[in-house]
DNA sequence: ACCTGAACACCGTTCAAGT
DNA sequence: ACCTGAACACCGTTCAAGT
């Protein structure tokens, strides 16, 4: 995906060597941007760091783009425009399940750019795709508009919390890893707290996968509920 | 709950006037920050801008805090420690209900700060009482331990999300909003998405109560059925 | 013990000048 | 049309010096 300079001599930054001398477009800008942030952190890609990662002044960016706070909606949008709407199959579990996996999908591939999908709300088109389909699922099974809203609402909500959970854990706070662990379990019992106590050794790891699949189950079981699936 | 000081000469900055000289303590300068974050919005809590608030050098706040993130920490936990465990009635729906309404209403207090609470884990004890306070109630209901960890993660995820849409939507986007209702409806209307176009009076709006209880009652309704309430 | 001035290494963004 | 140097008004934080 992206190769080394090797021409370069040794650099005081932290990352990849920055691109030689480059024709500048706001495509290239934002998908140097997500590589930063992918690699770095959000917090690190500042208009001057990604000029200098580009091999070009910080001011140039402006031709491209209307400042920092655009191009973070630019990510946004590139990040939520990666998700594959899957093709519907008229069963309302399915559907449902689907597609907050799809979204979870599209996530997970930029885990360090993902969060400004889950914070920012953008009014753009590319959000819509996803609603319209959503909506589309819940009306076939029956919901009014209205209530199609609103667990439409519910189920985002859900799906949202989860992901932001499951990108801002970082990649500690997954079953497998090693040190960690023992020292929040013995936080968790250090609490006294009977039922915290009880559960630490569930309280202290968190396979995102099943916690993601437990809930989401949740919300479709209920909303099954609310009207018969055929 | 803060007094102006007409001694002063105007100011030129925004927001309330500075305070006199005064004795800085750590519990002084969260206390301050946060109405900062309240009035003009996290962004602008800076060390430096701060300090000028407080009428005090920016390096003296190093004496209390250990820094920026760390203040952050501290506005989360002051925050999170608002919240009013209510007493448990035994009944689960009216428990559980009850206590993601007091969650809601500690965020609610404090709006712009409270996205640091859905955003931050924080593993200082202020957090481990409301655990506490939920798994009890699940394992009343006859949730075994590991259920009752993945059923308290599901409601979370669930309240987190909502709260998110529900504070960083700001004023704009409930229902009593004049102009901006007009706006969204009419770009809904321009998606040409038919079930987008058809609900677009609903989505336009936003009743955040009535929703973070469409939600809710999706939750307990799921919950209930896995294991009979008494 | 607490406060602070100076300094370091950064930011985002504007603007006028270059090509 | 696109790029850029200089400048403005900021940041967080360290450190040595003051009281």
């Amino acid at each position: 995906m992206r190769e080394a300079e090797p021409t370069r001599p040794a650099e005081p930054r932290r990352g990849r060597p920055p691109k030689g001398r480059v024709v500048l477009t706001r495509k290239l800008i934002v998908t140097e941007a997500m590589a930063m942030a992918e690699d770095r952190g959000l917090d690190s890609v500042s208009m001057r760091g990604l000029a200098r990662q580009l091999g070009v002044d910080a001011m140039s960016l402006y031709n491209h783009v209307d400042g920092r706070e655009t191009l973070l909606d630019a990510i946004t949008e590139f990040v939520l425009a990666g998700m594959e709407l899957p093709p519907t199959t008229r069963q309302f579990r399915n559907d449902v399940y689907a597609i907050a996996q799809a979204f979870r999908a599209a996530a997970v591939r930029y885990p360090r750019c993902a969060p400004l999908v889950l914070t920012r709300q953008l009014g753009s088109f590319v959000a819509l795709a996803p609603v319209e389909a959503v909506l589309t699922i819940l009306r076939d099974a029956g919901f009014p508009p209205q209530r199609a809203v609103h667990a439409l609402r519910s189920v985002l909500a859900y799906v949202i919390g989860a992901l932001l959970r499951e990108l801002s854990a970082g990649p500690t706070f997954s079953g497998d890893n090693l040190g960690g662990v023992e020292k929040r379990l013995s936080e968790l019992e250090a609490s006294e707290l009977p039922h915290v106590v009880e559960a630490a050794p569930f309280l202290a790891v968190c396979h995102h996968d099943d916690e993601f699949r437990f809930g989401l189950d949740l919300m479709i079981t209920a909303l099954e509920a609310q009207f018969q699936p055929r």
